[in-house]
DNA sequence: AATAAATATGAATAATTGTTCATATTTGAT
DNA sequence: ATCAAATATGAACAATTATTCATATTTATT
Protein backbone atom coordinates (compact mmCIF):
# COMPACT_ATOMS: atom_id res chain seq x y z
CA UNK A 1 0.00 0.00 0.00
CA UNK A 2 1.69 3.22 -1.59
CA UNK A 3 1.02 6.19 1.25
CA UNK A 4 1.06 9.16 -0.60
CA UNK A 5 1.87 13.05 0.91
CA UNK A 6 4.71 11.81 2.93
CA UNK A 7 8.69 10.89 2.54
CA UNK A 8 8.88 7.37 4.90
CA UNK A 9 11.47 7.28 7.03
CA UNK A 10 14.64 4.87 5.84
CA UNK A 11 16.11 4.07 9.21
CA UNK A 12 15.10 3.50 12.85
CA UNK A 13 15.74 7.12 14.25
CA UNK A 14 13.50 8.37 11.13
CA UNK A 15 10.93 6.26 12.08
CA UNK A 16 10.79 7.15 15.54
CA UNK A 17 9.97 11.25 14.93
CA UNK A 18 8.05 10.15 11.77
CA UNK A 19 5.79 8.55 14.16
CA UNK A 20 6.32 11.35 17.21
CA UNK A 21 4.93 13.59 14.35
CA UNK A 22 1.72 11.88 13.69
CA UNK A 23 0.69 11.43 16.67
CA UNK A 24 1.13 15.01 17.90
CA UNK A 25 -0.73 15.99 14.47
CA UNK A 26 -3.33 13.71 14.99
CA UNK A 27 -4.03 14.74 18.36
CA UNK A 28 -4.09 18.53 17.34
CA UNK A 29 -6.16 18.69 14.13
CA UNK A 30 -8.47 16.46 15.76
CA UNK A 31 -8.80 18.18 19.05
CA UNK A 32 -8.12 21.80 18.13
CA UNK A 33 -8.94 21.54 14.13
CA UNK A 34 -6.36 21.95 11.37
CA UNK A 35 -6.31 25.80 11.09
CA UNK A 36 -6.16 26.29 14.72
CA UNK A 37 -3.01 23.89 14.91
CA UNK A 38 0.30 25.39 13.78
CA UNK A 39 3.23 23.74 12.73
CA UNK A 40 4.63 25.22 15.98
CA UNK A 41 2.02 23.42 18.31
CA UNK A 42 2.64 19.84 16.26
CA UNK A 43 6.95 20.02 16.25
CA UNK A 44 6.48 20.83 20.00
CA UNK A 45 4.09 18.55 20.68
CA UNK A 46 6.09 15.71 19.00
CA UNK A 47 9.05 17.71 20.30
CA UNK A 48 10.96 17.44 16.84
CA UNK A 49 12.57 20.54 15.06
CA UNK A 50 11.03 22.44 12.75
CA UNK A 51 13.40 21.32 9.89
CA UNK A 52 12.37 17.28 11.09
CA UNK A 53 8.70 17.77 9.85
CA UNK A 54 9.59 19.22 6.13
CA UNK A 55 12.06 16.00 5.77
CA UNK A 56 9.07 13.96 6.02
CA UNK A 57 6.46 16.14 5.02
CA UNK A 58 6.04 18.68 2.05
CA UNK A 59 3.60 20.96 3.91
CA UNK A 60 1.16 21.32 6.46
CA UNK A 61 -1.45 19.89 4.39
CA UNK A 62 0.27 16.65 3.44
CA UNK A 63 0.34 15.26 6.99
CA UNK A 64 -3.44 16.43 7.23
CA UNK A 65 -3.89 14.63 4.07
CA UNK A 66 -1.91 11.72 5.26
CA UNK A 67 -3.98 11.49 8.33
CA UNK A 68 -7.12 11.46 6.59
CA UNK A 69 -6.24 8.78 4.20
CA UNK A 70 -5.22 6.56 7.40
CA UNK A 71 -8.67 7.65 8.84
CA UNK A 72 -10.21 6.09 5.34
CA UNK A 73 -8.10 2.83 5.71
CA UNK A 74 -8.82 2.07 9.05
CA UNK A 75 -12.66 2.59 9.04
CA UNK A 76 -12.71 0.41 5.81
CA UNK A 77 -10.72 -2.47 7.51
CA UNK A 78 -13.11 -2.42 10.30
CA UNK A 79 -16.59 -2.36 8.61
CA UNK A 80 -14.91 -5.16 6.68
CA UNK A 81 -13.75 -6.83 9.92
CA UNK A 82 -17.02 -6.09 11.86
CA UNK A 83 -19.44 -7.66 9.02
CA UNK A 84 -17.62 -10.67 7.53
CA UNK A 85 -19.42 -13.34 9.47
CA UNK A 86 -23.29 -11.99 8.57
CA UNK A 87 -25.45 -13.62 6.99
CA UNK A 88 -28.29 -11.04 5.91
CA UNK A 89 -27.96 -7.60 5.21
CA UNK A 90 -30.16 -6.61 8.74
CA UNK A 91 -27.03 -8.00 10.45
CA UNK A 92 -24.79 -6.16 8.27
CA UNK A 93 -26.34 -2.84 8.68
CA UNK A 94 -26.38 -3.64 12.77
CA UNK A 95 -22.77 -5.03 12.45
CA UNK A 96 -21.41 -2.16 10.57
CA UNK A 97 -23.10 0.56 12.29
CA UNK A 98 -22.05 -0.95 16.17
CA UNK A 99 -18.49 -0.91 14.59
CA UNK A 100 -18.64 2.69 13.42
CA UNK A 101 -19.75 4.04 16.81
CA UNK A 102 -17.37 2.11 19.06
CA UNK A 103 -14.97 3.61 16.62
CA UNK A 104 -15.75 6.96 16.86
CA UNK A 105 -16.03 6.57 20.71
CA UNK A 106 -12.94 5.35 20.98
CA UNK A 107 -11.64 7.99 18.58
CA UNK A 108 -13.21 10.87 18.05
CA UNK A 109 -10.56 12.95 16.85
CA UNK A 110 -10.36 10.86 13.86
CA UNK A 111 -14.29 11.66 13.44
CA UNK A 112 -13.66 15.35 13.29
CA UNK A 113 -10.81 15.00 10.69
CA UNK A 114 -13.17 14.07 7.82
CA UNK A 115 -16.13 17.05 8.87
CA UNK A 116 -13.18 19.26 9.15
CA UNK A 117 -12.20 18.66 5.36
CA UNK A 118 -14.90 20.51 4.16
CA UNK A 119 -13.32 23.66 5.36
CA UNK A 120 -9.83 22.19 4.61
CA UNK A 121 -10.42 21.91 1.12
CA UNK A 122 -14.24 21.22 0.10
CA UNK A 123 -13.41 19.07 -2.61
CA UNK A 124 -12.04 16.25 -0.34
CA UNK A 125 -15.27 16.21 1.61
CA UNK A 126 -17.12 15.83 -1.53
CA UNK A 127 -14.92 13.26 -3.08
CA UNK A 128 -14.89 11.40 0.63
CA UNK A 129 -18.30 11.32 0.81
CA UNK A 130 -19.02 10.72 -2.66
CA UNK A 131 -17.39 7.98 -3.06
CA UNK A 132 -18.76 6.46 0.24
CA UNK A 133 -22.35 6.52 -0.86
CA UNK A 134 -21.34 5.43 -4.18
CA UNK A 135 -19.59 2.55 -3.09
CA UNK A 136 -22.56 1.68 -0.16
CA UNK A 137 -24.78 1.78 -2.95
CA UNK A 138 -22.96 -0.58 -5.08
CA UNK A 139 -23.22 -3.10 -1.71
CA UNK A 140 -27.01 -2.89 -1.48
CA UNK A 141 -27.98 -3.89 -4.86
CA UNK A 142 -27.05 -7.47 -4.63
CA UNK A 143 -29.57 -7.53 -1.95
CA UNK A 144 -32.52 -5.70 -3.60
CA UNK A 145 -31.98 -8.29 -5.85
CA UNK A 146 -32.39 -11.31 -3.50
CA UNK A 147 -35.64 -9.42 -1.66
CA UNK A 148 -34.10 -8.70 1.57
CA UNK A 149 -34.27 -4.94 0.68
CA UNK A 150 -37.92 -3.05 -0.43
CA UNK A 151 -37.33 -2.93 -4.54
CA UNK A 152 -39.24 0.53 -4.05
CA UNK A 153 -36.87 2.91 -2.53
CA UNK A 154 -33.80 4.87 -4.31
CA UNK A 155 -30.84 3.22 -3.12
CA UNK A 156 -28.53 6.53 -3.30
CA UNK A 157 -30.64 8.31 -1.13
CA UNK A 158 -30.62 4.57 1.04
CA UNK A 159 -27.40 5.57 1.21
CA UNK A 160 -27.18 9.12 2.26
CA UNK A 161 -29.48 8.48 5.14
CA UNK A 162 -27.73 5.33 6.29
CA UNK A 163 -24.31 7.82 6.21
CA UNK A 164 -26.72 10.52 8.41
CA UNK A 165 -27.86 7.70 11.21
CA UNK A 166 -24.12 6.51 11.68
CA UNK A 167 -22.46 9.86 12.08
CA UNK A 168 -25.63 11.63 14.39
CA UNK A 169 -26.06 8.65 16.49
CA UNK A 170 -22.26 8.45 16.95
CA UNK A 171 -22.83 12.37 17.60
CA UNK A 172 -25.07 11.58 20.21
CA UNK A 173 -22.83 8.70 21.71
CA UNK A 174 -19.65 11.69 21.83
CA UNK A 175 -21.42 13.98 22.99
CA UNK A 176 -22.50 12.03 26.27
CA UNK A 177 -19.05 11.22 28.12
CA UNK A 178 -20.74 8.64 30.25
CA UNK A 179 -21.59 6.93 27.38
CA UNK A 180 -20.78 2.97 27.56
CA UNK A 181 -21.00 -0.05 24.85
CA UNK A 182 -23.87 -0.64 26.64
CA UNK A 183 -25.50 2.35 25.78
CA UNK A 184 -24.19 1.94 22.47
CA UNK A 185 -26.10 -1.05 21.88
CA UNK A 186 -29.02 0.55 22.88
CA UNK A 187 -29.07 3.47 20.22
CA UNK A 188 -28.28 0.63 17.63
CA UNK A 189 -30.91 -1.06 18.53
CA UNK A 190 -33.39 1.49 18.45
CA UNK A 191 -31.72 2.55 15.27
CA UNK A 192 -32.51 -0.77 13.19
CA UNK A 193 -35.81 -0.63 15.07
CA UNK A 194 -36.24 1.96 12.63
CA UNK A 195 -34.63 0.91 9.78
CA UNK A 196 -36.84 -2.26 9.53
CA UNK A 197 -40.26 -0.82 10.67
CA UNK A 198 -39.83 2.71 10.17
CA UNK A 199 -41.39 5.32 13.22
CA UNK A 200 -45.24 5.53 12.28
CA UNK A 201 -47.82 3.56 13.69
CA UNK A 202 -49.53 1.52 10.40
CA UNK B 1 -35.13 40.33 20.22
CA UNK B 2 -32.23 41.34 22.19
CA UNK B 3 -29.26 40.32 19.67
CA UNK B 4 -25.74 40.23 21.41
CA UNK B 5 -22.40 39.95 20.14
CA UNK B 6 -22.68 43.00 18.47
CA UNK B 7 -23.54 46.75 18.73
CA UNK B 8 -26.23 47.39 16.69
CA UNK B 9 -25.98 51.19 14.31
CA UNK B 10 -27.76 53.86 15.32
CA UNK B 11 -27.84 55.56 12.04
CA UNK B 12 -29.29 55.03 8.18
CA UNK B 13 -25.18 55.56 7.63
CA UNK B 14 -24.28 52.98 10.23
CA UNK B 15 -26.77 50.48 9.25
CA UNK B 16 -25.36 50.59 5.75
CA UNK B 17 -21.72 49.70 7.07
CA UNK B 18 -23.06 47.15 9.72
CA UNK B 19 -25.55 45.20 6.70
CA UNK B 20 -21.93 45.06 4.51
CA UNK B 21 -20.45 43.58 7.09
CA UNK B 22 -22.57 40.90 7.53
CA UNK B 23 -23.28 40.74 4.16
CA UNK B 24 -19.48 39.95 3.48
CA UNK B 25 -18.88 38.09 6.61
CA UNK B 26 -21.87 35.48 5.53
CA UNK B 27 -20.36 35.35 1.77
CA UNK B 28 -16.49 34.32 3.10
CA UNK B 29 -17.39 32.37 6.43
CA UNK B 30 -19.32 30.41 4.14
CA UNK B 31 -17.18 29.71 1.60
CA UNK B 32 -13.76 29.69 2.93
CA UNK B 33 -14.25 29.03 6.20
CA UNK B 34 -13.96 30.79 9.48
CA UNK B 35 -10.50 29.97 10.04
CA UNK B 36 -9.55 30.86 6.56
CA UNK B 37 -11.27 33.76 6.40
CA UNK B 38 -9.34 37.07 7.64
CA UNK B 39 -10.64 40.32 9.11
CA UNK B 40 -8.58 42.07 5.97
CA UNK B 41 -10.67 39.36 3.94
CA UNK B 42 -13.94 40.77 5.29
CA UNK B 43 -13.48 44.44 5.26
CA UNK B 44 -11.96 44.25 1.74
CA UNK B 45 -15.23 42.67 0.66
CA UNK B 46 -17.47 44.95 2.58
CA UNK B 47 -15.23 48.01 1.66
CA UNK B 48 -15.24 49.37 4.37
CA UNK B 49 -12.10 50.54 6.83
CA UNK B 50 -10.76 47.74 9.75
CA UNK B 51 -11.70 50.40 12.48
CA UNK B 52 -15.54 50.41 11.04
CA UNK B 53 -15.59 46.55 11.69
CA UNK B 54 -14.21 47.36 15.23
CA UNK B 55 -17.18 49.39 15.73
CA UNK B 56 -20.00 47.56 15.24
CA UNK B 57 -17.77 43.92 16.51
CA UNK B 58 -16.12 43.43 19.43
CA UNK B 59 -13.66 40.95 17.33
CA UNK B 60 -13.64 38.20 14.63
CA UNK B 61 -15.37 35.92 16.94
CA UNK B 62 -18.58 37.91 17.32
CA UNK B 63 -19.27 38.25 13.76
CA UNK B 64 -19.38 34.21 13.64
CA UNK B 65 -21.13 34.21 16.59
CA UNK B 66 -23.93 37.04 15.52
CA UNK B 67 -24.17 34.96 11.74
CA UNK B 68 -25.25 31.15 13.87
CA UNK B 69 -27.41 33.28 15.68
CA UNK B 70 -29.40 34.61 12.74
CA UNK B 71 -29.01 31.32 11.00
CA UNK B 72 -30.69 29.69 14.26
CA UNK B 73 -33.67 31.80 13.80
CA UNK B 74 -34.37 31.51 10.20
CA UNK B 75 -34.05 27.70 10.36
CA UNK B 76 -36.45 27.38 13.36
CA UNK B 77 -38.64 30.24 11.65
CA UNK B 78 -38.58 28.34 8.31
CA UNK B 79 -39.91 25.24 10.18
CA UNK B 80 -42.66 26.47 12.06
CA UNK B 81 -43.91 28.37 8.51
CA UNK B 82 -43.52 25.33 6.83
CA UNK B 83 -45.40 22.57 9.26
CA UNK B 84 -47.96 25.38 10.32
CA UNK B 85 -50.81 23.24 8.47
CA UNK B 86 -49.61 19.96 8.68
CA UNK B 87 -52.58 17.75 10.12
CA UNK B 88 -50.93 14.81 11.66
CA UNK B 89 -46.89 14.07 12.41
CA UNK B 90 -45.98 12.70 9.35
CA UNK B 91 -46.51 15.80 7.30
CA UNK B 92 -45.08 17.58 9.31
CA UNK B 93 -41.68 15.35 9.38
CA UNK B 94 -42.34 15.72 5.56
CA UNK B 95 -42.65 19.25 5.48
CA UNK B 96 -40.12 20.23 8.17
CA UNK B 97 -37.74 18.08 5.95
CA UNK B 98 -38.78 19.66 2.31
CA UNK B 99 -37.83 22.81 3.97
CA UNK B 100 -34.75 22.33 5.42
CA UNK B 101 -33.32 20.93 2.06
CA UNK B 102 -35.18 23.92 -0.16
CA UNK B 103 -33.24 25.96 2.62
CA UNK B 104 -29.34 24.46 2.25
CA UNK B 105 -29.79 24.43 -1.15
CA UNK B 106 -30.76 27.85 -1.59
CA UNK B 107 -28.35 29.09 1.16
CA UNK B 108 -25.84 26.04 1.22
CA UNK B 109 -23.24 28.74 3.17
CA UNK B 110 -25.36 29.31 6.26
CA UNK B 111 -25.28 25.39 6.09
CA UNK B 112 -21.24 25.38 6.70
CA UNK B 113 -21.74 28.07 9.48
CA UNK B 114 -23.26 25.41 12.01
CA UNK B 115 -20.82 22.42 10.95
CA UNK B 116 -18.16 24.69 11.39
CA UNK B 117 -18.57 25.93 14.36
CA UNK B 118 -17.08 22.35 15.87
CA UNK B 119 -13.79 23.85 15.20
CA UNK B 120 -14.59 27.27 16.18
CA UNK B 121 -15.77 25.94 19.82
CA UNK B 122 -16.85 22.25 19.93
CA UNK B 123 -18.90 23.40 22.76
CA UNK B 124 -20.94 25.73 20.28
CA UNK B 125 -21.21 22.58 18.13
CA UNK B 126 -22.33 20.54 21.16
CA UNK B 127 -24.85 23.53 22.59
CA UNK B 128 -26.45 23.34 19.50
CA UNK B 129 -27.14 19.77 18.78
CA UNK B 130 -27.59 18.66 21.75
CA UNK B 131 -30.80 21.99 22.67
CA UNK B 132 -32.22 20.74 18.60
CA UNK B 133 -32.17 17.12 19.82
CA UNK B 134 -33.91 17.89 23.36
CA UNK B 135 -36.48 20.60 21.60
CA UNK B 136 -36.61 17.76 18.76
CA UNK B 137 -38.01 15.12 21.38
CA UNK B 138 -40.22 17.02 23.46
CA UNK B 139 -41.69 17.80 20.28
CA UNK B 140 -42.79 14.70 19.25
CA UNK B 141 -44.24 13.12 22.35
CA UNK B 142 -47.84 14.10 22.18
CA UNK B 143 -47.48 11.98 18.67
CA UNK B 144 -46.66 9.21 20.66
CA UNK B 145 -49.29 9.55 23.10
CA UNK B 146 -52.15 9.98 20.42
CA UNK B 147 -50.79 7.38 18.27
CA UNK B 148 -49.18 8.70 15.82
CA UNK B 149 -46.12 7.48 16.47
CA UNK B 150 -44.66 3.96 17.63
CA UNK B 151 -44.18 3.79 21.74
CA UNK B 152 -41.32 1.05 21.58
CA UNK B 153 -38.67 3.24 20.16
CA UNK B 154 -36.49 5.81 21.54
CA UNK B 155 -37.40 8.94 21.10
CA UNK B 156 -34.38 10.96 21.54
CA UNK B 157 -32.13 8.52 19.62
CA UNK B 158 -35.02 8.93 16.86
CA UNK B 159 -34.12 13.38 17.11
CA UNK B 160 -30.29 12.35 16.41
CA UNK B 161 -31.82 10.35 13.57
CA UNK B 162 -34.17 12.78 11.85
CA UNK B 163 -31.03 15.56 11.90
CA UNK B 164 -28.50 13.00 10.61
CA UNK B 165 -31.39 12.24 7.83
CA UNK B 166 -31.81 15.91 7.48
CA UNK B 167 -28.20 16.44 6.89
CA UNK B 168 -27.11 13.97 4.84
CA UNK B 169 -30.20 14.18 2.34
CA UNK B 170 -29.56 18.15 2.46
CA UNK B 171 -25.19 16.95 1.19
CA UNK B 172 -26.51 14.61 -1.36
CA UNK B 173 -28.92 17.66 -3.18
CA UNK B 174 -25.73 20.07 -2.15
CA UNK B 175 -23.36 18.26 -3.88
CA UNK B 176 -25.13 18.15 -7.00
CA UNK B 177 -24.76 21.25 -8.51
CA UNK B 178 -27.93 20.42 -10.52
CA UNK B 179 -30.30 19.19 -8.76
CA UNK B 180 -33.71 21.37 -8.13
CA UNK B 181 -37.10 20.99 -6.40
CA UNK B 182 -38.10 17.88 -8.59
CA UNK B 183 -34.82 15.99 -7.39
CA UNK B 184 -35.33 17.54 -4.10
CA UNK B 185 -39.09 16.23 -3.77
CA UNK B 186 -37.79 12.61 -5.03
CA UNK B 187 -34.95 12.25 -2.25
CA UNK B 188 -37.54 13.54 0.55
CA UNK B 189 -40.00 11.17 -0.80
CA UNK B 190 -37.90 8.43 -0.37
CA UNK B 191 -36.88 9.44 2.72
CA UNK B 192 -40.27 9.76 4.08
CA UNK B 193 -40.45 5.97 2.51
CA UNK B 194 -38.35 4.90 5.29
CA UNK B 195 -39.85 6.70 7.91
CA UNK B 196 -42.91 5.11 7.29
CA UNK B 197 -41.81 1.67 6.23
CA UNK B 198 -38.22 0.94 7.26
CA UNK B 199 -35.83 -0.58 4.29
CA UNK B 200 -36.42 -4.39 4.76
CA UNK B 201 -38.58 -6.36 3.24
CA UNK B 202 -40.71 -8.25 6.26
C1' DA C 1 -25.98 77.49 13.74
C1' DA C 2 -24.04 74.96 17.34
C1' DT C 3 -22.79 70.74 19.20
C1' DA C 4 -22.45 66.19 20.94
C1' DA C 5 -22.83 61.61 19.31
C1' DA C 6 -22.10 58.45 15.80
C1' DT C 7 -19.42 56.88 12.30
C1' DA C 8 -15.34 56.35 9.13
C1' DT C 9 -10.56 56.12 8.18
C1' DG C 10 -6.14 53.58 7.53
C1' DA C 11 -1.46 53.59 9.19
C1' DA C 12 0.76 51.29 12.90
C1' DT C 13 1.46 47.42 16.13
C1' DA C 14 2.80 43.19 18.03
C1' DA C 15 2.17 38.51 17.55
C1' DT C 16 2.01 34.42 14.89
C1' DT C 17 2.32 31.99 10.75
C1' DG C 18 4.48 28.23 7.39
C1' DT C 19 8.64 27.40 5.45
C1' DT C 20 13.74 27.45 4.34
C1' DC C 21 18.51 26.48 4.84
C1' DA C 22 23.21 26.22 6.34
C1' DT C 23 25.25 23.38 9.58
C1' DA C 24 25.79 19.43 12.59
C1' DT C 25 25.14 14.79 13.93
C1' DT C 26 23.94 9.95 13.38
C1' DT C 27 23.21 5.78 10.77
C1' DG C 28 24.31 1.77 8.10
C1' DA C 29 26.69 -0.26 4.33
C1' DT C 30 31.28 -1.09 2.64
C1' DA D 1 37.49 2.79 9.64
C1' DT D 2 35.43 5.24 5.97
C1' DC D 3 31.94 7.81 3.91
C1' DA D 4 27.72 8.83 1.69
C1' DA D 5 23.02 9.00 2.94
C1' DA D 6 19.77 9.96 6.32
C1' DT D 7 18.37 12.66 9.88
C1' DA D 8 18.28 16.60 13.25
C1' DT D 9 18.68 21.29 14.52
C1' DG D 10 16.86 26.03 15.27
C1' DA D 11 17.74 30.70 13.88
C1' DA D 12 16.01 33.49 10.27
C1' DC D 13 12.55 35.05 6.83
C1' DA D 14 8.77 37.15 4.68
C1' DA D 15 3.98 37.15 4.89
C1' DT D 16 -0.16 37.56 7.26
C1' DT D 17 -2.80 38.13 11.30
C1' DA D 18 -6.35 40.59 14.59
C1' DT D 19 -6.66 44.65 16.75
C1' DT D 20 -5.89 49.64 18.23
C1' DC D 21 -6.07 54.52 18.02
C1' DA D 22 -5.52 59.30 16.88
C1' DT D 23 -7.82 61.98 13.64
C1' DA D 24 -11.45 63.33 10.51
C1' DT D 25 -16.02 63.47 8.88
C1' DT D 26 -20.99 62.98 9.07
C1' DT D 27 -25.39 62.74 11.39
C1' DA D 28 -29.20 64.04 14.27
C1' DT D 29 -30.76 67.03 17.90
C1' DT D 30 -31.20 71.38 19.97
Amino acid sequence: MTRINARLPKTKVGEKSFKKIIKAGKYLYGKAGYNSTSINDIIARAKVAAGTFYIYFDSKLALYLYLLDEYGHNIRRLAAEATKDCKNRYEIERAGLKAFIMYVKKDPLAYKLVWESLFVDPEIFRNYYMNFAESYTKHLIPYVEIGEIRDDIDLETVSYILMGISNFVGLQIVFNDKSTEKDIDFVVDESMKLLKNGIFNQ
